[in-house]
RNA sequence: GGAGGAAUGGCAGAGCGGUCGAUUGCGGCAGUCUUGAAAACUGUUGAAGGUAACACUUCCGGGGGUUCGAAUCCCUCUUCCUCCGCCA
């Protein structure tokens, strides 16, 4: 949530922001610097009123003390008075408060001066290339059948058990997430992220604070009877951990790792999209989240994609690296680049890690503060990545790595997976 | 699931319905002393809104109520502790 001190001093910035994301409710800053004038006009008539009643109060209580009930009395009248003036003034301030916070959670984040325009994944930069594209050999198959070749992952047993978009991964396959997982989680306390492991059901609250609720309600699996929600991703317990909470300089920048399982609805997908681990319901993901000094978070956001890119390589697979456009950022963030694997069989690219600066726009909403040198309390930047997301990187790792022989992992996961092939 | 008890500032822990944003201790910060450190001593130390800065308003787990006035009384929810039951 933006903050709305700086939407009032900054109204036209703001507009000029929200339309590189081609936002099309430009309006509703115009209505938020609105709202927060005659918030601040209730707010003064009704605070002025109650320091009156306060001071009668007192008044009322010293001359009780002395015994001068009548005096006391006239001044419970006009104690009376004010109350029954203050009644319908917070009433309207209530009201006017509560539509300015819905406002404001409408509003997405401001794409930062580096996010390039556009509307559509064709407008995202490709920033980088790298790792060695495959030369497949004839008869090269997709995933979803070497899967069944080596019988790693059933689908359909899924299907029974849960529905589609659940696979069962078995033997070897079931093996080969929790070798990937091992790794991946190794790979970044290596690099001085705290391994955390969270709740993956959450309150309302945390969703709301990293910005799930409202609106994306839909996309969340919901447990009725407990008002918990299934976590899409890590990012939502892991960083409503420092939720409320003012942390010292000295402590950031808090970096933190953690493997779940993810749950996604994802209402409305259908065809070859979706085929085989393409898009699932529920997926493992290995996730780092970072709360740091505002002034630091860009070279934080370069250092987090600099370390996703030397995990990715270590695979040895296809890779390329995406700063996206404005129009095809996620609403929280200010910046985002993306990671996407070459799937050589299905001819495409697959995205398999997402690293975002969300700046203030989570930590207002969570009021994750920090106090700085001066003393003063301000609010702590948030990224976070994937380090990263299995199902299709498995489904990458298999397509590249066939051979004739079985599928040869990289070197890097050996001493997890405890062989060289599968 | 049942029966009791509790929830106060970073932590511990006071608080009679009025002068309590809240005694005190620890911790933190600054200073005195010291070559430096420790100890000791002195001062300082919650958050949000609001203001040019003050003033002022709100917050003692959340929500509601009683009262001229609530951290203090009542209702309710949540969480924690103790005991019983069940249980990976």
């Amino acid at each position: 949530m933006l903050q709305v001190a700086f939407i009032r001093q900054n109204v036209d910035f703001v507009k000029e922001r929200l339309g590189v994301r081609n936002f099309s409710e430009i309006g509703l800053v115009d209505t938020v610097v609105s709202l927060d004038e005659q918030r601040k006009k209730l707010q003064q008539e009704s605070e002025t009123s109650q320091s009156s009643v306060n001071a009668l109060s007192k008044e009322i209580g010293q001359l009780m003390a002395k015994g001068q009930k009548e005096e006391a009395e006239a001044k419970k009248q006009q104690v009376a008075d004010l109350k029954a003036a203050i009644g319908p003034l917070s009433t309207r301030l209530a009201a006017v408060e509560e539509e300015l916070t819905t406002a404001l959670l409408r509003l997405p984040n401001l794409p930062a001066a580096a996010v390039p325009r556009g509307k559509t994944p064709e407008d995202n930069v490709i920033v980088k290339e790298g790792g060695p594209m495959p030369a497949l050999p004839a008869g090269a198959q997709p995933h979803w059948d070497l899967a069944k070749k080596y019988n790693l992952i059933d689908f359909e047993l899924g299907n029974k058990l849960t529905g589609s978009g659940f696979p069962v991964y078995i033997d070897k396959g079931a093996k080969l997430q929790r070798a990937l997982i091992q790794y991946f989680l190794d790979f970044n306390t290596a690099a001085g992220y705290t391994e955390i492991e969270p709740p993956i059901l959450v309150n309302e609250a945390s969703a709301r604070g990293t910005g799930q609720l409202p609106d994306k309600e839909g996309q969340m699996y919901y447990v009725n009877e407990d008002n918990l929600y299934l976590i899409p991703t890590a990012e939502v317990p892991v960083t409503n951990i420092y939720r409320d909470e003012i942390v010292k300089e000295t402590q950031l920048p808090i970096r933190m790792t953690a493997y779940t399982p993810c749950f996604r609805r994802e209402a409305g997908s259908y065809g070859k999209d979706v085929r085989g681990l393409n898009r699932l319901h529920q997926f493992d993901k290995v996730e780092i989240v970072q709360l740091v000094d505002p002034a630091k978070s860009y070279d934080v956001l370069e250092e987090m994609v600099a370390h996703v890119e030397r995990l990715l390589l270590s695979l040895e697979l296809p890779y390329r690296i995406l700063r996206l456009c404005g129009g095809d950022m996620g609403f929280t963030s200010a910046m985002t680049y993306d990671f996407e694997v070459y799937s050589a069989a299905q001819e495409k690219w697959l995205e398999v890690s997402s690293v975002s600066n969300f700046e203030s726009f989570q930590t207002n909403r969570m009021k994750i503060r920090y106090k700085d040198g001066g003393g003063k309390t301000q609010l702590v930047h948030s990224l976070n990545g994937s380090s990263l997301a299995l199902p299709r990187i498995v489904a990458c790792l298999l397509e590249t790595h066939q051979t004739a022989e079985g599928i040869s992992l990289p070197a890097a996961l050996h001493p997890y997976f405890k062989a060289e092939k599968i």
